[in-house]
DNA sequence: TTGAAAGCGCTAACAG
DNA sequence: CTGTTAGCGCTTTCAA
């Protein structure tokens, strides 16, 4: 039997104290010598020697202690609706690089969408001394815990996401350029009766897309018929289903379709297979994100790429600057998606 | 322009002083009203002023304080070599579910599989204060962040990968009985020559998914022929195709692969089509993991579904029992994976 | 049942 | 250049 009494007391961990009767000096003098920042007022001599004990006794500095100390936790909070979603990963990756390199954390939670979970979220974080926060949380406006960040002068910042707020900074992808590269595309195939299978409306990705395909179409001299534009009830293949399910009931023809995003294209795609429609002899298919593997699906799904690893890094980015400068002006980043041509997409018959 | 710096000044929290005065008692009073533990120790209409207190100034605890003085961080830390690698966002989605529900966070550090940065990251942790530690990192032995966490009393719990030391709780996939599914499905199919591409060998599931392999073969009677077995470099698209034409090159015929992964199925399948091999008419493949969308590929792919999601959560039960009791013995939990036959794998020619 | 007091580990004026 | 001192907000003995 081990016993492991004696190695939880063994977990003791070095403090700034110890260091300092080590080395014979004060502890002021210690914590001076580990700043970078402070380390200048400190004899070289005396630096080396703090530095070379740290090491030595395998000292770790209490993070806790200095946050309470300096009301500075560098941590940050990400809320996004589900980590499961494969949007959100790239997004998250880009975030941690970029607050790593500034010496930040981050802690992650999931809403799941609930509103009101979403401000429990916000307490809990306030309460762990996050700094700031970022959110990726689909909803458009009307939402209470953005709103409470305001109120208590929290750095926040909105990825693809509305800003009714114009004093909140936000990275957001260009969902008129994307939009309009789909529409052009097909339309350059030949498609003039181009379906639109929106997001839902409350959310800002869904109201962004749709508006900037009724522009497209318009741009491109197309129709802009009714009936072709249906709105998803979520961002998921069943809605997608689901949709095109509607799409087809209103029984006006199309020879194109564009949705707000991949989960719902492959949910179009199922619709489709199910009313033997092919993709692209029947129907071109155009999605939105490129998703992991809808390069590999059957047929490859023509999408927007979207760089969400960029857009998390600029989010992180914008966040630590007002983190260092509260007075700094809010910004707002766009940044541009790129057409991947694959063979979900084919010249009208 | 608004004058940012009055918000930032509102940030200030209400503290538990404020809350003191405020209803006019004492502030260990407040305290004890506050946690439900001590709870009891106080008259019941004090208790009630407090919480009606706490209501109306929007009393949020200072949960660094609180750690700082207990040394009770209630955070643990995950470490993981890449939040973008699909196969761990349902890990990290049932940690946090699980550890949510007893009011714990994590916080997540991804390696990029650089041992030595691990060994900082474990630092990183430890500064934060976190209580213990899951790991995700697909490494076997010999590594250092473990040992150190061993060392330091900080309770640990690793998910799929290898326990040394007995004295780590761990929780598993049942790659023997994955594997053995796998080569009893294609064994049914009437395939022999049946090839395995393997993980590296530095890795815990690499190892033990090629042992599974030897020991399935035998045990169907099936021929093991090393020329057939060939160790990729990781556990991505390109160590599958790479490792496809290393198995080529031997000359040695299959009408069989078992992939140790998803993404070296991929990959093989890759290499597959470049030497116009059908899958599954001239070799049948299957993968492991079960990645999203691996069900919409052309062929989809036959895999080994892994309970991710329920591995997660059993971790952080584990972890969050030796928090509350460090004497707990040791335990390794294993889930069983499912084998989810698509079409990629066909009866032998 | 409540109050007093000490202190977790650290930083940052202020002195020297 | 270094030491002194005073807390950050909270919990927890010890007294009353």
């Amino acid at each position: 039997m081990v016993d492991r009494s004696q190695r939880v007391s063994a977990r003791k961990a070095t403090t700034i104290r110890e260091l300092a009767e080590h080395v014979g000096v004060h502890i002021s003098t210690v914590s001076r010598a580990l700043n970078p920042e402070t380390r200048n007022l400190i004899g070289p001599n005396v630096v080396k020697r703090v530095l070379a004990a740290a090491d030595a006794l395998g000292y770790v500095p209490n993070s806790m202690a200095a946050a309470l100390r300096t009301g500075q936790s560098r941590t940050v909070g990400i809320l996004i609706p589900d980590l499961m979603n494969p949007v959100f990963p790239p997004f998250i990756r880009g975030i941690q690089d970029a607050l790593d390199d500034a010496g930040y954390i981050a802690i992650i939670a999931n809403s799941d969408g609930d509103k009101e979970f979403e401000r429990v979220i916000v307490q809990k974080m306030q309460a762990r001394f996050v700094a700031g926060l970022i959110t990726a949380t689909a909803l458009y406006r009307d939402d209470p815990a953005v709103g409470e960040c305001v109120d208590k002068g929290i750095p926040i910042v909105l990825i693809n996401r509305g800003v009714d707020n114009a004093d909140i900074s936000a990275v957001v992808n260009d969902d008129r350029a994307g939009i309009a590269a789909a529409v052009a595309h097909l339309a350059q195939f030949g498609h003039r009766r181009i379906a639109h299978v929106a997001g839902p409306l409350a959310t800002y990705t869904g109201i962004m897309r749709h508006r900037a395909f009724v522009e497209a179409m318009q741009a491109n001299g197309l129709p802009v018929d009714e009936n072709l534009i249906v709105f998803a009830s979520g961002y998921t293949v069943p809605a997608g289903r689901e949709a095109l399910a509607a799409l087809r009931g209103r029984g006006t023809p199309f020879s194109a379709l564009i949705a707000a995003n991949d989960q719902l294209a492959l949910g179009a795609l199922d619709g489709l297979s199910e009313a033997a429609l092919r993709v692209p002899h029947d129907v071109s298919l155009v999605g939105f994100n490129d998703m992991p593997l809808v390069d590999r699906i059957d047929p490859p799904l023509t999408t927007l790429r979207i760089q969400h690893y960029e857009m998390g890094a600029a989010a992180a980015r914008i966040l630590l600057d007002e983190l260092a400068d509260p007075r700094l002006e809010r910004r707002t980043v766009m940044l541009e998606p790129r057409l991947i041509v694959r063979r979900s997409t084919a010249p009208a018959a």
